[in-house]
DNA sequence: TCTATTATTCGACATATGTCGAATAATAGA
DNA sequence: TCTATTATTCGACATATGTCGAATAATAGA
């Protein structure tokens, strides 16, 4: 989390397919942990993109975005590929509207 | 707030000339106060697009943009248009990424 | 080494977005 | 009512984005 491109994130964000898939990953299991088979059986391209009707391939396309802002991290695992919520980034983010809350 | 489309706030807070805007209303004056000549002398396209380089027609824009998404707030005062951040809105953000944070 | 499974890369393409300048609108104050 | 000031609307256009399917890559397990 060197510079914190907001807009960066925010555009990671801002489509509806992308912002459901790191909703999954929220909810899959507690954010710094790694979602996969162990928790609710969650690996990306197959299971974040059953809910959602789009190609795998966008699925892959949506999580490299999600990764290049920093929003998610990943992992390979055998054949699979293992996402989660990157803590510090949605911690920073959470920081970000509070503090616009009280003036800055 | 009725059905509070994430996606929308988040893909209206993606563009860099946007999220300057934004910050700089919240940062101008308390969210839920108006932002103008009273304050710190800010209008809407006049001030808050001089700093940015853009043409008036696109501050227009951008801002229609902000308030479409519910982030902000107008009125017109004579010739000027007031703009200032929607409180609520700003509320509701902060609370949607520090619910994440702990499952949900 | 071959096969099945999962994921990514690579064009391609339709649509969305950001931006501009010119024209128009809204208002205040002679 | 005329002029100046501020803001918006309206094409136009270049660029970005979302999506797909086919091809390829990575891995596990016969």
């Amino acid at each position: 989390m060197e510079h914190q491109d907001y807009a960066g994130i925010f555009k990671a964000l801002s489509n509806p397919n992308r912002l459901e898939i790191f909703l999954q990953l929220s909810r899959c299991c507690t954010p710094g942990t790694v979602c996969s088979k162990t928790d609710i059986d969650v690996r990306c391209v197959g299971d974040l993109g059953s809910g959602l009707n789009v190609a795998a391939s966008t699925i892959s396309h949506h999580i490299k975005e999600l990764y290049r802002a920093g929003l998610i991290n990943m992992r390979r695992s055998g054949q699979n590929v293992e996402c989660w919520i990157d803590p510090e980034t949605l911690h920073m983010l959470s920081g970000f509207f509070t503090s616009q809350g009280q003036e800055e």
